[in-house]
DNA sequence: GCATGATGTAATCAATCAATTATAAAATCA
DNA sequence: TGATTTTATAATTGATTGATTACATCATGC
């Protein structure tokens, strides 16, 4: 007993979006059914839509959830970190959840459902906005990191580390995509 | 008259195809139906069906064809194009139709289709390899190569250029992303 | 303690979708 | 021409899905 039943409605919905965002990360929104949800969050799928009224909202929550993350991360970049010449440094440091990428991910691909390609499109500008602000970082270099964390994060989506028996010489791929110990040219 | 009437089995698939890449390249693979497809095909759902077997088969098509177009203008980079400083004239000459870009960009989303996942992460090995064997690239220039692509995609996808009027401020994002002219730093 | 609201489930519904079948019309060829 | 194959449609099917409803269970204040 005393496992997790009636919760109070804010913490369940906590749960409700983690188990939510591990399987948005992997199926997207259409490829995702409310019932593989509610599996992973372990209630019946009835109560699922009743806790945020539709699909699609709780999709975007999911999503909203994973933008503030990133953004909250990239906040952290501190200025003098931010050189061409460390990147890889900085992505270390910069490095997230799995699964908030592949829910960023998703929603990239997603643009086709209006209210998720508006916030989708409103969050890559913020993004942008706030390495300018808060980095000395040109727009290029911006731009640039930008582009190689796109990256890692559809090398992870693949499910690159680990599918790499299948794919054996994808392994120098892999290592320079995902930094896993380099030298400079 | 002389439609598209009774046309050969083989001209009749080139023809769903180029319609399939089109609406797959928006919906994605579990966010496009197959009356989709034929509608845009003009021809008869279960028709779409007969022609390619399954939706996954016809998925798979669609994807093989973009990773093609891809690989092989790829190929066509020379030699001495390829250093960093002109990277945004060999973007110009690289770029793809959209629709090429965007069904890749599902398919990388679609990884929990193993068949989707398996040629997807067949095909990114190759792009790598393509550019290192066609190029004197370094690795990591490869692979920023690789990265500021698949950027330049998702914004697309996003419905970038479009939609710049309900994101004002994105303006100069798009601009540095897309590269419409712009100064080094 | 008991009434009221919050938490939660199970059953169900209408709609949608991929796939199949039956059938027709046109091309091909003997 | 007439038989046969190919091209194509329309109708249908079984399964799935998001959403709704009816109902049960627990907590909480009075």
């Amino acid at each position: 007993m005393a496992e997790t039943t009636h919760l109070k409605r804010a913490k369940r919905q906590e749960l409700v979006l983690d188990a939510a965002m591990r399987v948005f990360a992997r199926g997207g929104y259409f490829g995702t059914t409310t019932t593989q949800v509610a599996e992973a969050a372990g209630i019946s799928q009835g109560y699922v839509l009743h806790l945020f009224g539709t699909k699609e909202a709780l999709f975007l929550a999911v999503l909203e959830r994973a933008g503030d993350a990133i953004v909250d991360q990239m906040r952290r970049i501190r200025l003098e970190e931010f050189d061409l010449e460390n990147f890889d440094a900085l992505y270390a440091r910069t490095a997230l959840d799995d699964t908030v990428m592949g829910v960023l991910l998703q929603g990239f691909a997603t643009c086709s459902v209006p209210s998720v390609g508006a916030y989708v499109r409103e969050l890559l500008s913020q993004m942008y906005a706030v390495l300018l602000e808060h980095t000395k970082a040109t727009p290029e270099q911006a731009r640039d990191y930008l582009a190689r964390g796109l990256l890692i994060n559809t090398v992870l989506a693949m499910g690159f580390p680990d599918h790499l028996d299948e794919h054996p010489w994808a392994t120098p791929l892999v290592d320079v995509m995902l930094g896993s110990d380099e030298t400079s040219a």
